[in-house]
DNA sequence: TTGTACGCGTTATCAA
DNA sequence: TTGATAACGCGTACAA
């Protein structure tokens, strides 16, 4: 086993100093062809390369983003870790995953462990329990001491920072636009508690769709899950809530969902009640996963394009850290990702 | 914005030295309690944590491990980091990731960049186009650079190293034996092209499975399909396929697929030419992801549980990093996480 | 053309 | 009880 080789070691068996063998990898003009050459040869033999540790420390500078989201089991998220890694490898830096398990104290915990020096900025998504509880010092605690974030998906207009959303509100209305179109006269909307901004916001959708055309909602159409639970436990309720809404509402011809789960737990239920889809009920989701891809019926979804939020998210986080800082007012964009709605068999 | 302070400034600050400052704050009892009161009081108010790239420089222990996958949008893997994140950070590591997309190029460069003293140790399962060329150049020089490495899930013999894997050829052939007992007569097989070491294994477990039961292989029910390709063509191509299997050989009334998507792909096959599932065919896959919980009707799966794989991984590295390194032989472990058979709908 | 000295932030050792 | 110094590995301004 042989450690990995340092310049000190190269100068020593050289018998030059370090400075000189530095600068003759550098191919500096100040060293002599000779010694360049034997140094170079003496370098590529033992395979040397430059301790990324003593950079980073040396250029206060480590060339890692850290990514910081609640989950990673979810095609959402680590579509979005993928864009993410795609641009910041292409622009020369590491990516650095810190998952927050949807919890307030892990998402602070992880933020401070990397914000020590191990990274130079942030990419996150917040958990529910930060969106619950509305405390974001720890945010700002990091921006103030220099360290750029910018927030996709899950933001909140309170944090100053770039951000990466997708238009929320007008993937649904969209959705429920399409659901109109295609005659469905009592759209069910399947729906979070409002502290989930982006659920909060597909709601205004859905009720903007039907009001622009007309429909009055009714909150009998309207079920709002608590996600919170157990997912196992959040399943189950799930189904049983979607079953009594159907039953005490036969007239329900279309459902928009705000995430795949929800859209297929409806499908599930509808097909259990021997309702067609999409000849009976038709069926949109939010979210375009495997999932919906692979279901039957396949689901008709609004996609919401993660990997190019990360690529996106990445791009203005590495502009960021690598802007010199005029000491000008800072200025943050929100950039918007469209939505596209991906039509399959779920509607007509 | 104010710069994160370092132990030099507060020094000044307090007029005392640097050193002092860093034993107070350690409450050395070198020091006399009126100073570490004072030098306590000032960290704590301006919010001093000591700069984890100065300490990985002078520790040459940086606590962090590196993780290289082929792909992280893929329910299986994602699992995996997640188990080893959880581990990680419970024994105060964090993690990195370096995504080979299934490059052998990009497998090489992402872990030259993490070597260079970025990470204590690596994770990682290879990418196919390794598996292909069999070059294990980048594993052995990392390893001999005292760089320990666990790899999981997709391994080989060749290279010495701590090991995770799932039994496929037990995992295999308890499914298939499951579809015998269900009184399945003609079981196809849905296999990858054998380079791929799981897909080997799995392919074998099948044949013995059907070999103790005195049932006679036959080439006309198993599929290999080449995995290479592109995404959607692969997709196409193999329902194309499937199709033709079950067109040609009508007997068929059970399927093993060595993953999700292949049995999934064989049910819609199924369905499409009017056959029931279980009732006309039973259908069991490998790897226990999203898509085989939420189809229709659900699948009945051989569980690989990704999240223990990785937490294993994660322990042994650990384990190996901080372990003193006795100049004696190094011993290798290799660990099995035995698979379960999670029986849904596709079979009896 | 080469070498010395310094600094990045920290800790450990030894001297005062 | 406190402080100076060296070291981790590197790059660079400056001196020789």
């Amino acid at each position: 086993m042989k450690r990995k080789i340092t310049l000190k070691q190269i100068a020593r068996e050289l018998d030059v100093s370090i400075s000189t063998v530095s600068k003759a990898l550098k191919n500096s003009k100040e060293i002599s062809a000779d010694t360049i050459q034997k140094v170079q040869a003496f370098a590529k033999l033992y395979n040397y390369r430059p301790n990324n540790i003593a950079l980073s420390l040396k250029n206060r500078k480590t060339n890692t983003i850290g990514i910081i989201i609640p989950e990673i089991v979810h095609h959402f998220f680590s579509k979005v870790i993928r864009g993410v890694e795609l641009v910041a490898n292409k622009r020369g830096y590491n990516v650095i995953i810190g998952l927050s398990n949807e919890s307030f104290s892990k998402e602070v915990i992880n933020m401070e462990m990397l914000a020590n020096g191990s990274i130079d900025g942030f990419i996150l998504s917040m958990s529910k329990e930060t969106l619950q509880q509305q405390d974001y010092h720890h945010f700002n605690e990091t921006m103030s001491q220099g360290m750029p974030i910018v927030m996709f998906d899950r933001v909140v207009s309170d944090i100053k920072c770039d951000k990466v959303i997708v238009d929320d509100f007008k993937g649904a209305k969209n959705a429920v636009e399409k659901l109109i179109a295609n005659k469905c006269k009592s759209i069910a909307l399947i729906t979070t508690k409002d502290y989930v901004s982006v659920g909060k916001l597909r709601t205004q959708g859905y009720l903007e769709a039907l009001h622009e055309n007309r429909i009055t909602p009714e909150a009998d159409l309207i079920l709002k899950m608590d996600d919170t639970l157990d997912y196992e436990v959040h399943l189950e309720t799930l189904e049983a809530e979607i079953e009594q809404l159907f039953k005490s509402n036969k007239k329900i011809d279309g459902v928009f969902a705000v995430n795949e789960l929800y859209a297929l737990s409806a499908m599930k239920v509808a097909r259990k009640l021997g309702l067609s889809v999409p000849n009976d009920i038709q069926v949109i989701g939010f979210t375009d996963g495997v999932l919906s891809k692979h279901a039957t019926p396949s689901l008709t979804t609004v996609s919401q394009h993660a990997q190019q939020m990360g690529e996106k998210a990445a791009d203005l986080l590495i502009d960021k850290i690598e802007t010199e800082f005029d000491t000008e007012e800072e200025q943050f964009q929100t950039v918007v990702i469209p939505t596209d709605l991906v039509e399959r068999e779920s509607t007509k």
